[in-house]
DNA sequence: TTCGGATCTAATGTATACATAACGTATTCA
DNA sequence: TGAATACGTTATGTATACATTAGATCCGAA
């Protein structure tokens, strides 16, 4: 085992994830596909013990499935799939900000949201956007949404967000790259952003049912992005788990 | 090993999971505690590698939680964090509700969740009802809420609501039976039980909207049990997982 | 030629041995 | 007497050997 450089300081199962979610999100194991252990351990390079931890945890995560006569397959989703993964994110975005607003937040809980708001819109003061700056923007995006989450301060919807969004084209910022060349793009960002702020306005005014609104319709934008980046099949190689998507027969 | 009967049927990580479970359910593990994987080795009768399967198994289920330095000790849930499981349940399946309603629901399909009614109907029509009667009234009531959920066709949604009803405490039926014994209790499945002939209407007349608001009213009608059973505290002993819920100090 | 059965192979499920890290205790020094 | 360090014990993390089962292939019979 001299061949492999063995970092100490993370455990071999979270590396054996690691290193097989990656496999998954790449394609190189496909849908419907069975995983082999064996295999696994070859390409992963830890032993059987946690490789098979980490294809418990991969299928918890929702990337494989079980199989009944042992082991498990990489999953395979619709279109349909995706887009009800996605509006049940928005789902629970909508209960947390309706949470926060309802129970209240201090302003300086809001602060690091409002910080963020306002970094979206300097990346968003220059205008065509460039790659970079989508690049940022994802990173924004993200860091808001998981604050926001955070600010309802309810450990269990928390938790459940965080498994919502742990599918890759489910995530807040899961189709943001692929509309980085369409022509709509940045109306979609604009609109985008403008949601963020009304739903800071509307938890600073508790105003629970609108900021639960305008997350659900948030999360509506990431659907819009899903069609046009499957209609536009130019930049199709920026989605992530693309491999993961049935292709519809065409 | 010939001290004990092992049914070769199930896998021995299936057996290990059911057997933690029941240890954690039942009190015998304590909430805060590290579990230790011998000592459940010895109680399960189950190896390690099993064991530690259904460690990482009741971890996803939310029931145990990871130490960072290694092991696993058993979750506690304050009464906010029960009530918050319960509301975004409600929500999960207000969200299915909807699904059924706005993609429409052959009439085929509703005919199970009618029978379910109607059989429930059959069983408070005898007023006070008994004990056998209530015990009845959950596995109705567990079927009904599944077989609406599965109206959702979205296998996403449907996953994720079962991951939401594992808890048991946040289950559909997690709180019926600590009101049996509660003079409001009579009234209250007369409620729920319109709530959900409302929203099989809401379903069959395609109103989104209203079926999703009756399911989220339909838990808050859980949450309100809760408080009632905890005021209560006479019949706490019928709570499942009691032993989960961190004490307030009184 | 096709279907059924048997055997063989290879996979997963399980058990256990080993290594390493963490925690507790005891002893020593300040 | 208290605190810090070192040592020992016990836990978890990992690797691997073994057993059992499922799937595939091949042969034979109808």
């Amino acid at each position: 085992m001299a061949e492999r450089e063995v970092d100490r300081s993370v455990s071999q199962t979270v590396k054996a994830q690691l290193a097989l979610r990656d496999q998954i999100l790449s394609g190189a194991l496909r849908p419907g596909e069975r995983i082999s252990e064996l295999q696994a351990v070859e390409t992963t390079g830890a032993s059987r013990t946690p490789v098979r931890m980490a294809l418990v945890r991969l299928e918890e995560e929702g990337l494989l499935e079980a199989i009944p006569s042992g082991g498990f397959m990489v999953k395979a989703f619709s279109e349909r799939d995706i887009s009800d993964s996605i509006e049940l994110r928005g789902t629970l975005e909508g209960l947390a900000a309706r949470f926060a607003a309802e129970r209240g937040v201090s302003s300086r809980e809001l602060e690091p949201l409002k910080e963020c708001l306002a970094a979206i819109d300097e990346l968003l003061r220059q205008l065509p956007i460039s790659v970079d700056a989508f690049s940022s923007y994802v990173t924004l995006n993200a860091r808001f949404h998981a604050q926001l989450t955070e600010l309802s301060r309810s450990p269990p919807l928390i938790r459940q967000i965080d498994r919502a969004s742990a599918l890759p084209f489910a995530s807040p910022s899961g189709f943001v790259m692929a509309q980085s060349a369409l022509p709509e793009a940045q109306q979609i960002l604009i609109i985008g952003q403008d949601h963020h702020r009304v739903v800071l306005d509307a938890i600073e005014n508790r105003e629970g049912a609108r900021a639960e609104a305008v997350m659900r319709e948030h999360a509506r934008l990431a659907v819009r992005n899903l069609r046009l980046a499957l209609r536009n099949r130019t930049h199709l190689d920026l989605l992530p788990a693309l491999a993961l998507i049935k292709t519809v027969i065409d």
